[in-house]
DNA sequence: GTGGGTGGGGAGAGCGCTCTCATTTTGTGC
DNA sequence: GCACAAAATGAGAGCGCTCTCCCCACCCAC
């Protein structure tokens, strides 16, 4: 049935016909000088002919490393009421990220290990996984505000980079967008669109990007002479947007601004806004965070604010392989800018 | 800086800590009989003792298995336009045929390698690259009609599971949904609901998925005494569906039903109908195809063709991992039911 | 007691590669 | 022309594992 496979050739097979020694033909594989030219033509020519691939067990088992990276989304603990979604890999924000890493991977040849860890075994497990899989680098996705894998990952001594500041202080290396920054923009853009009554409805507040987003928000307005900023916590999901929204409007009348924590909230504000008869933007204009599909999906579509996160996926690749290739160095942290990107609700 | 590594411990050391020699060690890990109860247990002890994880690079070496699967998403090549989602890693669908993927995977202790392959040079360079990794298996989604990939992994052996039946007939393991028997489930419901004039907008006829709920919705409609089905042709994106609405709004009136081909469209049939003051569900119900995350977050939540995704992700893991464990056996393939999600928009 | 199982266990040969080290070739200065 | 350095190449030893032999007990039947 199958096509015999006509047993890949060796570095051997590819010395005999070229006429040199194993040595030679690795020499050339790995591109180390102190080759002649005419031999590295005809280990080349050889190579072609043969249709030689290197075999990455043989060459990782006395080199130590595989040359791949794992991609490793962790999540707190699924509850059993949550089988809608399928997780954080069905969350378009993270397929963004993804996306970014694997553009920036592509270059290098490389593919990574995809690892969704959402249990304490699992967590537990990771490190001597990773050791016994002979993974190089980890680029760590972390939705668990108590996440301990940062820790355990840098201890381990495995090059790390990671999606977000950590909840938790740990020496490893992150890429991050500066919410503070992203929170004024959404600020300063309600200010000026003359809004007098401004809400907003806040992440999980033990999440950094939760706590940044709303503080930033809120000293943004400070310095635009609004002291307060009612405002309602919510999880940044779109069930928590809805509730959130429901308690803002029972506690405060005449709000025309509202701030978001990121757009799946948002999604869920506008559903309650319109139920309860309150028109985007006319009576209340609405700005979110992230710049997910959705804001573009919703009527009438989200202003948001916009995350370079292919870039920053792109980034993290950068970092974990710089690690592995100076394993020396401490970590290092690249903070991206984020965009507000006006579109109908304001 | 880091820990300093205390090199792995080998078969070799487990032997010498348990008494026996590496042969002995080695039958125990892999569960192989003919090993006295005591010795074994010795053996058992000194694994935990030493904490040996078998070293998957020396292991695949011989055995030329490393079992491994690559979850490959092959995408038509991407235009210069369509920088807006981050491809298909995006989708929330196909999150959702992951998260069922990584789910059957976790019990195997596997972890899949993810490639995405949207240019023709990629297709042609996945085979060699799956050989160089020592891939045993792929698990193949696939959004290109005429993708060449299916027919050329089974010609170069590769045991694989598609998703979704190809479009070009190939020897290919694959599972699909019933598509016609949801669609036909979606037109009795809008009969049901007492529609009149009932419309569609398919998906595109060249996929399979497009022509067949098409088809299947036609046929169901002409079963219900109903022979002609205005239809407009939409690309499965959100866009398109707008585009598809406004031609269906152009050409035909009075319409007070209408399936569409995915939730995508749907979502923007819904806002293209608002904006003609369209009241959904009252003037004109409409019914979507797979259940989406969108279906949920949009207003009024979608009336859908639910499909069990996760459970044919889980499947496309069993067919791959039979096709490895028996390399003799033809392709197979496995049909699942769709069910009806009654919501707001019917 | 002898011959022939049978189950348990060890020795050892690789798998395909890298890398050190020795060896050969070439180049340089005087 | 020679001594010596430097560059180019080959030989060979493993990396950690699996797996095929082969040996050794031990048991049974005759």
């Amino acid at each position: 049935m199958s096509t015999e496979q006509p047993a890949a050739p060796t570095l051997e097979h590819v010395a005999a016909v070229a006429g040199v020694s194993r040595a030679t033909v690795s020499r050339v594989v790995n591109g180390i000088r102190n080759v002649a030219p005419e031999r590295r033509e005809a280990v080349e020519r050889a190579i072609k002919a043969t249709g030689y691939v290197p075999n990455l067990a043989a060459r990782s088992l006395v080199t130590k490393r595989t040359g791949s990276l794992a991609l490793v989304l962790s999540e707190p603990a699924k509850h059993v009421d949550d089988n809608s979604s399928g997780g954080i890999v069905s969350d378009p924000f993270f397929g963004r990220v993804i996306s970014g890493v694997l553009g920036a991977l592509r270059p290098h040849g490389l593919h990574p290990m995809l690892m969704v860890v959402d249990t304490d075994e699992d967590r537990d497990a990771l490190v001597p996984r990773l050791r016994q899989d002979g993974i190089d680098g980890v680029l760590l996705i972390s939705l668990h505000p108590g996440d301990p894998l940062p820790l355990r990952l840098t201890e381990a001594g495995v090059p790390t980079a990671l999606f977000a500041r950590p909840a938790r202080p740990a020496p490893v290396s992150y890429v991050d967008v500066a919410h503070r920054d992203g929170a004024a923009l959404a600020a300063a853009h309600l200010v000026e669109r003359g809004c007098q009554r401004v809400a907003t409805i806040s992440g999980p507040l033990d999440a950094p990007a939760g706590l940044d987003r709303s503080a930033g928000f809120r000293e943004a307005m400070a310095r635009h002479g609004r002291p307060f900023v009612p405002s309602a916590e919510g999880n940044f999901t779109q069930l928590g947007g809805e509730r959130a929204m429901e308690r803002l409007l029972a506690e405060e009348s005449g709000m025309d601004g509202l701030f978001v924590g990121n757009d799946l909230m948002a999604l869920g504000a506008l559903g309650v806004l319109r139920d309860h008869g309150r028109r985007v933007p006319e009576d209340i204009a609405v700005v979110g965070f992230d710049d997910s599909p959705a804001a573009l999906s919703c009527r009438p579509q989200l202003t948001t604010v916009r995350q370079p996160v292919e870039d920053m996926g792109a980034e993290m690749v950068r970092m974990v392989l710089a690690a592995i290739a100076e394993p020396g160095r401490g970590p290092t942290s690249v903070i991206f800018d984020p965009v507000l990107v006006v579109r109908r609700s304001t």
